[in-house]
DNA sequence: TATTTTTTCGAGACCGTTCCCGGGAACGGT
DNA sequence: ACCGTTCCCGGGAACGGTCTCGAAAAAATA
């Protein structure tokens, strides 16, 4: 068997020329007899040569690829973000390499390193629900090499980001609540060392405030993503002695499945009590009654970012750039007019 | 600025000793003397020192990282069953490349010339849809590098595999709709040249044939995963001069949308017509009425074919191996007992 | 003290490419 | 017949590490 991989350098001496004219062909230079270069062509195509990309990458100093670091992919906002950033990429003909943080500090740190190690040309991350501080980032980014944060976005490391208007839309969201008729509104928020869960909380805060609703701590809700606590809140918020009206949640997969509890428990949507998520999953419009949610763009902020550390990737002394992406309220019935007052 | 990253013989001239000193400090051996080990890692944590896997890969010929292809992750069948093999990755210390083929058999095949140039020492694949062949993957697999085939596998390339046991489980769940009283049973098939979807779609006509029920084509939908049909499909059905009474689909996405079509035309679930979708996905438990599913173990399926790979990757004559993951049928109240017969 | 063993380190080949540089052949113009 | 171009091609350094081999220094032994 020939097990051993062929290289240009078996391709020189089968043909009895040298690796560099082999080289030539193979990188489509046009120095070279077009004959030559199509007895090379047959050859390797013969052997089913493959190119060594690690070859290549060390001698050229770059290696064409992006790395890219979110939580995780079965939440599915970032597995389109990271159809988003594959999609751009193609059309620019750069590779990706993708990481899953899990949401873990360490393992983030790990995948950064991994990445840098593997001399990517840039950066796209998410940070983890756990990450709080940014040591990691810092002396990556000062030595060069450009990094976009998405959603999650790291605050003090000055990169590009992109995100979301979270404080306008929680701030409509809630609004949106109000307008309905609904008054004692939970919410169900995210870590607060996080850029996105803090705007989102502030926004909700300022809007009681702009329609004189008193804010109420037992109303807000303190959680960590996918944290398989739901049960726990609602059963929480049910038990209030001022049972909320409407719930403001962090994602869909909470309101979803506190929608569902409720509703086990007799209480009618949207008459007792109102949902509102985020992200606008695509089961939303499946479950009894439809759940409003906030469209989250997640394919358009992968695009983004993509676009945006290609650009650098090209143009080194480029300044960092904030993109900011709209988000966009989907009204379902789940939210519907209260019918009691 | 330090705008150069830092290298192995950078730490060298600093320290005015040759890099193989640096060299082995830096990757841990014994024969190197303790106080200038200790001044070397000093430096290296400094200047922020990473190493050059490019480097690294290319004089070590293998890189400790597999490969890893799969139709797209926003499917959360493939973002756990990638969950799966990067626990055991990250446990057994090897890297994980992720590439999404968007069930397009040409960006199937760049994926795995990318990930075979960039010399991964396994891979695991689970083929496109629109894979109808295979002779991108023989001649990488005779050249000695292993590959495991899961869910989707590849039939004619004598690599090991990983898959459920589709024809019993769809046996079971034809059965399990007829036992409940349902005599007319819709089947949404997939590509017949997959292999799950063929022995799937087998599993159904042999209970079909088993209990005496006729096969009536007109009953068979030959549909493409995620085509964004099922509306078209469910009009179908519905206009079916004998309207099925129940319906079972190749996953849970189109039996959820078919369903919710047919509610909102006044079609009682699960007495006018039952469903049984394929994946068991969350939301099954949160649609109304709850889904009956097919439980299909993503994440062991991708724990087992990263365990086949790495034990393969360590041991290069071991034999390919092929390996049955148990499926389990999920009954819920979509197929609950027909109240007339 | 002489010899052997152990410890610690340096020189340099090598992994598979790219690319600079220089050289020979062919060719056209004078 | 000579010279300047143009066209092809080969030699060899470099990319950043690892690793083998041997040598010098230090320690142990005789």
């Amino acid at each position: 068997m020939d097990k051993k991989t062929v290289t240009i350098k078996d391709i020189a001496r089968m043909l009895g020329i040298s690796k560099s004219t082999v080289s030539r062909a193979l990188s489509g230079r046009s120095d070279i007899h077009p004959e030559t270069k199509q007895k090379i062509m047959a050859l390797a195509n013969d052997l089913h040569y493959e190119p060594n990309a690690l070859a290549i990458n060390l001698k050229q100093q770059k290696t064409n690829t992006i790395g890219v670091i979110v939580p995780e992919t079965v939440n599915r906002f970032f597995a389109r973000a990271v159809g988003g950033i594959q999609k751009v990429s193609d059309m620019a003909g750069v590779n990706v390499m993708i990481c899953q943080s899990n949401e873990s500090y360490i393992s983030e740190k790990n995948n950064l390193h991994s990445l840098v190690s593997s001399r990517v040309d840039g950066l796209i991350v998410s940070i983890s629900s756990e990450t709080d501080r940014t040591d990691h980032f810092k002396p990556i980014f000062e030595r060069g090499i450009p990094i976009v944060f998405f959603d999650r976005i790291c605050e003090d490391v000055h990169a590009s980001q992109v995100y979301t208007d979270n404080y306008e839309i929680a701030f409509e969201g809630t609004e949106h609540l109000i307008t309905r008729g609904y008054r004692r509104i939970a919410f169900v928020a995210g870590p607060q060392h996080l850029f996105n869960s803090r705007n989102r909380l502030l926004g909700y805060l300022d809007a009681l405030k702009k329609h004189n609703l008193p804010v109420k701590e037992s109303y807000i809700i303190h959680s960590h993503y996918g944290s398989g606590k739901v049960e726990e809140y609602t059963r929480y918020l049910m038990q209030l002695p001022q049972r909320p009206d409407a719930v403001f949640a962090i994602n869909d997969y909470a309101a979803i499945e506190m929608m569902h509890i409720m509703k086990k428990n007799g209480l009618k949507i949207p008459e007792d009590v109102a949902f509102l998520g985020f992200n606008n999953e695509d089961m939303c419009r499946f479950v009894e009654p439809p759940l409003s949610s906030i469209d989250h763009p997640a394919h358009d902020m992968g695009a983004a970012a993509a676009e945006i550390l290609i650009n650098q990737m090209r143009h080194p002394d480029l300044k960092p750039e904030s993109r900011i992406i709209k988000s966009r309220l989907v009204v379902r019935e789940s939210s519907g007019a209260r019918l009691v007052l």
